[in-house]
DNA sequence: TTATTTTATGCAAACGTTTGCATTAATTCG
DNA sequence: CGAATTAATGCAAACGTTTGCATAAAATAA
């Protein structure tokens, strides 16, 4: 039955050579006869030989994995980061241990402490939306393990750190409403404890304020989680409102979307009356009539984008560079909702 | 800087102790004083001591990992599952490693290697659509390293194996349009060297059956991938039948949707001229007008199930039973899009 | 008080690799 | 041909825990 696995020991020992000479052979050492390496192997395949990593992590002091947390996997956007990051960390031979937060800042806590067992050689985090402080983090630093942010990042703390340009991509959707004739533009908005949806928020006024154009207090509504539900709550109040709006901009895809079914139900047209524009560019974005004008936050690049910067560290180790923050590039996804004038390319 | 952890050793070169008796202590051995055990547990807190998993794991030859191998993270099914796994492995203290086969047998091949050399203690697979052969978990089998399939799993290879009773459930969705009376009823089909699309099919062919309706093969449509637009180009094809359908079941959500909005475009009124349901529930099936009847496949739950048969396996070194599977139950959710009738729950 | 049991701790080996250094054999050079 | 160099392999320690067994000290029983 079960019998246990072969050891390099045992190959040694079948080969009289001595251990040393069959992990060179293993690893490809220099100092090995091409012979020798072709027998090892050949016993090795014969023997159905496969290395421990687990003693190998333990002699060399490096486990070639990396540790993920995220609030919830089965958030889309998570998991195409996830994806991206999986994609780049397996290519360079490391692998991958996920973690929930789900958005508790006590089993962030415990986390890091089991990653830190673990000894992973680098972690990456999007922030639990409880998390305030960050000193569970700090060990790492001294450690020598580099932790990489995306997404929801800390504040008043240096750190690597992955972003996109929030602010930037709320004023490009916004501008482009602006330029499709919008001049009363409502903005859905995320829950402004967390600085994303600040800064999107921001994005939106400033972009009024370039083109001259009053900021209403009323058109601006702050929501607890962007959920689908408040996203209809927020539309039928525009719709209360004396004067409804003609353009809206969402800080995400999903207030978007439910915004634009309670105005067709109030057989209000999309674009026509009311231009809308999303942000994330969810695949849902594709499906919905008409299709939604949105951001790309490209979640899979930030993935990728982490994975690489957080191995390049890794591998760095005496570098002189402490920390790094990465900006992505967003796209403003042009489609059906916002289309007022033909003269916008359509994708 | 970066200094190198504290250890066991240290710890008990610090106190005058043993490092056995350390050991013990921070484990919970019974045969330790409590005074040595606060003794320990202080001095540990104060040298910042944490216990290093990879030598217990070395030692110990348990990992407390297992390795999850998806064909793609990003799929929300596989996200839900993935998700479902990491909650009961982390209740139970086991962490999770994840590897996206990318459909490609060649890399299923190479991570299940991977795996081997990282001692995982138990992997939960869902096969690459392009294994056909299973002979690299033949090799778990030999070691006692339990593998649970999920979803697309191996077909005459005994295995542990978590599945939703595929074939019933297309037969309860195809009921359900006949009840709602329909009687020329159309099937968008998965491609069927898959088992799970297969049995689809053959659920919806005995619903007809049952009733006395007559099986049309110009009303079956194999794809190849389920995607949004095949699903469009199916329905379309649907229309240019001399006499059209009145009721569709898709073996998923993606082509329902798509084949609702084609259908819609040509003025053609779902539930009233043609009613549909779709499979999986994808979050989507509550956003589209009308709201999508749809199976609910419990993704999160078989994640679950998956990981708590798992652990049980690891756990259960000397049971008697060799394989098992479990199969799920699945809900029909009834929303507008299948509803004639009024009798019927709205969920 | 002595023998016996119980309680608490220590000893030392082991887990499977890796790696600096030493050693031997083979080759090259003067 | 002997000395110096190069090439190929071996020795042995180390990584940080865990654990069976031994031991010492304390508590109990006789």
């Amino acid at each position: 039955m079960g019998n246990s696995r072969v050891t390099l020991k045992d190959l040694a020992k079948e080969l009289n050579l001595s251990p040393s000479t069959i992990s060179r052979a293993i690893s490809g050492h220099p100092a090995i006869s091409d012979a020798t390496r072709k027998l090892v192997q050949q016993k090795a395949d014969e023997l159905g030989f496969t290395p421990n990593s687990i003693a190998s992590s333990f002699r060399k002091k490096k486990t070639q994995s990396i540790g993920i947390i995220v609030p919830k996997i089965d958030i889309h956007f998570h998991s195409l980061v996830i994806s991206g990051i999986e994609e780049y960390a397996y290519s360079k031979g490391y692998n991958v241990t996920i973690f929930q937060s789900k958005d508790s800042f006590e089993r962030e806590k415990e986390i890091t402490r089991i990653l830190q067992n673990r000894m992973v050689e680098g972690i990456i985090i999007c922030l639990s939306n409880e998390t305030k402080s960050y000193a569970h983090f700090k060990k790492f630093t001294k450690l020598g393990v580099p932790v990489i942010f995306y997404d929801r990042v800390p504040t008043n703390f240096n750190a690597n750190k992955i972003v996109i340009n929030d602010y930037e991509s709320a004023f490009k959707a916004t501008e482009h409403l602006i330029q499709q004739g919008c001049s009363r533009i409502a903005h859905i908005a995320g829950n402004q404890s967390t600085h994303i949806f600040k800064d999107r928020l921001e994005g939106y006024k400033t972009a009024l304020k370039k083109h001259k154009l009053p900021i209403d207090p009323s058109l601006i509504l702050e929501t607890k989680n962007l959920t689908y539900e408040e996203g209809a709550e927020c539309a039928k109040k525009m719709l209360a409102l004396p004067e409804s709006p003609d353009g809206l901009f969402c800080s995400n895809d999903y207030t978007a979307i439910s915004a634009i079914q309670v105005f067709q139900k109030a057989h209000i047209k999309v674009p026509e009356q009311i231009a809308v524009v999303g942000f994330s560019n969810y695949p849902i974005s594709r499906v919905i009539e008409p299709n939604l004008t949105t951001i790309n936050d490209r979640a899979f690049q930030m993935g990728q984008a982490a994975a690489s910067l957080l191995i390049r560290q890794i591998d760095d180790t005496d570098s002189f560079v402490e920390f790094e923050t990465i900006t992505l590039k967003t796209d403003l996804v042009v489609r059906a909702s916002s289309m007022r004038k033909a003269s916008d390319t359509k994708l």
